[in-house]
Parts: structure tokens; sequence; C-alpha cells
DNA sequence: AAGAGGATGAACT
DNA sequence: GTTCATCCTCTTG
């Protein structure tokens, strides 16, 4: 298990660093709790060019400022008032190239989860999802920009040794993007085929 | 200054 | 399948 270097996140081709994530491990460490779980689904963002980007033809505002950085930052925002929505800025400086996390397969940290998520017992539903997955890991709006390759940060992202063969990667178009015009069938979602923390409803 | 709407999720019918 | 919670950001006047 070794931590990913943050060259690794300035590769220009964000959307095979969104299905290369696949299979990596998302550790956070807040609030003296350690919870982690492998990424099992994904969507590339790709501004400017990308209808469905904050950054679209790039726009750039104190919320998604973040999307700018360079490679390797978080860009957590927060959807419709309540959800906390956790993303991996790509690209070098400039460019608002950015993954974001859908859902993982929790891994260590189950009672943590099982509190922030307010639920008793381990359900499918409990990492399943933007919004879940950055709950049950503990991840607020006040941890946007932080790095993600600093073994001092909350959030770290390490390669544990997964690797995802194509024929077990499901590719579709993005969840909740319909009115992103022609971007809206761009097959920028990637995900681990018959996993049960898989959100959404696969394209065809 | 005000209003619309959003990269969602949960609880309904 | 439908409804709604909930609030910040951005656009428009």
């Amino acid at each position: 298990m070794k931590l990913i270097e943050k060259a690794y996140y300035l590769n220009p081709d964000v959307v095979g660093i969104a299905k290369s994530l696949l299979g990596k491990i998302i550790l956070s460490s807040i609030d003296n709790q350690r919870t982690s779980g492998v990424i099992i689904e994904t969507e590339a963002y790709k501004a400017p060019e990308d209808r469905a980007s904050h950054a679209f033809n790039n726009r750039c505002t104190e919320r998604n400022k973040t999307m700018f950085m360079e490679g390797g930052h978080a860009y957590v925002y927060i959807c419709y008032g309540i959800h906390h929505l956790f993303n991996v800025v790509t690209a070098i400086e400039g460019i608002p190239h950015a993954v974001l996390i859908r859902a993982i397969e929790p891994l260590e940290g189950l009672e943590s989860m099982l509190h922030r998520r307010t639920m008793n017992q381990i359900k499918n539903t409990i990492t399943k999802g933007p919004g879940s997955l950055s709950r049950a890991l503990g991840i607020r709006q006040d941890l946007d920009a932080v790095k993600l390759y600093d073994p001092k940060s909350p959030i770290q992202i390490f390669d544990g040794g997964t690797i995802f063969s194509d024929s077990q990667i499901g590719t579709s178009k993005r969840i909740g993007v319909e009115s992103s015009g022609e971007s809206a069938a761009l097959p920028y979602r990637f995900y681990v085929k018959s996993n049960r923390f898989v959100s959404g409803t696969p394209w065809r």
C-alpha cells in the first residue's frame, strides 16, 4: 500500500485518471477517526469544454477556484445545501479537470462510518453515492483544497495494488447532468461491475 | 436585493 | 416513480 505521488495527478488525461482510480484506496483521518475504502465508481469532469463541469468555459468563482489548482488537491463543495461532494483535482495548475468520487467499498473504520451515517448495521447504502461516501468518511467542505499526496493530510489516496480488468469495468454517461447539452452523453462514468456499493442506474 | 436552482439521498405512494 | 429537505452560489435587476 503506497501513497500516490503528486505526479500521478498531473496527467492531462482526466478520463484516464477517472478509470485508473478504480481500485485505489481513500483514507481519511478526521476527528481522530481513521476510515478508508476502495474507490469503485468515478466520473470525469473535463472543463473548459465540458458543460457539466462547474468550470465550463473556464468560469472561475470563489466556490470552484480549487479546480484550477495543481492536480492532487481535493475539491469539496456542497450540493443541494446538504451533501458534501468530494472530487480529485487533476492536471497542471490552470487546467480545471476533476474526478468526482461516486462510491467506495468500506475497508477500515466501519464503526466510525456507521456512527457518522447514523446507521446500526452495514448496508450497501452506507457509501453508495457521492454524498453518502463523503459523510461516511467525515469529509466536509472545510477540507476543500487539502493535498491528497501529503502524508500529513486528513485525506490521502493509496495504491493498494488492486487492478480491475476492462471486462470488470463498466462505462456510462454521467449521473445527474441531463441538462448539460451535448456534454450529457459523454461516457465519463466508470464503475466496477456487480459491486454492491455502485450507485445510480447504469446506461443501457 | 432577490430569486432560481443544483455533479443528491431518503422516504414516500 | 414522486416529493422534498436545505442552503449556498451565481445571475439578474
